[in-house]
DNA sequence: TTACTTTTGCTAACACTGTTAGAAAAAGTA
DNA sequence: TACTTTTTCTAACAGTGTTAGCAAAAGTAA
């Protein structure tokens, strides 16, 4: 019997519609805006319709999370791809963390900004290969360290400091209105993690 | 006549009251318990009284940013003060920047995890020198580059990376639950600054 | 002390939020 | 047609920030 295909096709739908139309508030309007109200009016279902399908508003920001962390691993995998010195591997990945930061900042909110346990969001696994950037970064910086002699500090230490530094500087360009010009910002950046390559070795 | 001046004292008290009021519900529930109706109930004042105080709660949040600031700022003075070698100085305030944001998670969250434009609030003088970690670090920074011919970057967007390396650990390390144990996560930062240092000449 | 003015503080509401219990309507099954 | 399951909605609860407008208290001048 094809109805309760039918019926999981069409509740796939409603979720779909619920997702979509709550994508098209935040960009409209930000993520303080977002509320179950507006979706429910929006796709023309009552309140509680939004619940049969997410427990709670957390699941829908969690949901975006998780896509945010898989695109910004596509984004960075592709990035590395396009490179075989790891040095340049990690100078593009930086660059394309970066342009994932501003060319999607909802989606870099709700990743970091919005108080949501990003932990398994961050170690999700993107079909079709298991793609998480601080593996992906991982490899790189380990190509760099077995062909020196530090032994002080580990590759997954110096992953999270190379996350940190970016996040760092992307986080705070993106809280200040009025900063440096965007350019010198990308310099400050690459200056940084060109010094952060260097002490690698 | 003292009449004016005893009611402005008292008005004074109020606001005191409803500042000290409002951490203590802060550090025992966090900043997301913090409601005006939670801190009327405990002055044992009409929810309008605290709006005779501050516009909205913004600006209640933003009173303790601008604390946040100043005492992060005084600590920072503190810890450079007690060397005379710039890059002592650096590794000092990476240090008690550290400290203090986990000494004073309350604080570090509302100076920058809660959306509020921090811009004026960093820039804040406290008195009676103007200290301003900014300009702290700067003066560090300074120091050791005016020593080198690295002339691509300047001292301002080396003071930045500098904030943008700590905060990004920072912030890294407050969101997620079990990362890496204390002691790692503080030598990670310790190499990341020394990293930073290096980078200067 | 009385009459008037200013200050102070409160009640009650408005317009929202997330969330859920329980009833009604629609759809599918015998 | 009678019954069961699924779907959907109305209406509420318990909160939130914020404010209009009125009552009470305090201070001032006669």
């Amino acid at each position: 019997m094809g109805i309760s295909e039918r019926r999981i096709r069409q509740k796939e739908e409603v979720r779909n519609n619920i997702l979509a139309t709550a994508w098209q508030i935040v960009r409209e309007e930000g993520w303080q805006a977002l509320s179950i109200r507006k979706i429910a009016d929006a796709i023309e279902y009552s309140v509680p319709v939004v619940y049969d399908h997410f427990v709670n508003k957390e699941c829908i920001l969690l949901e975006f999370a998780r896509e945010g962390f898989c695109l910004l691993g596509r984004k960075m995998a592709q990035a590395k791809g396009k490179h075989a010195d790891p040095a340049a591997q990690l100078r593009a990945m930086a660059d394309a963390y970066w342009n994932f930061a501003f060319k999607n900042k909802e989606y870099y909110q709700v990743m970091f900004n919005l108080g949501i346990p990003c932990a398994e969001a961050e170690a999700c696994t993107c079909l079709p290969e298991k793609i998480n950037f601080r593996t992906l970064v991982g490899e790189s910086i380990g190509e760099i360290m077995t062909n020196s002699k530090r032994t002080d500090i580990s590759v997954c230490m110096k992953s999270h400091t190379f996350w940190s530094v970016i996040h760092g500087l992307i986080s705070i360009k993106m809280m200040r209105t009025s900063d440096m010009h965007d350019d010198l910002n990308k310099l400050v950046m690459e200056d940084a993690i060109e010094g952060f390559i260097k002490n690698l070795t």
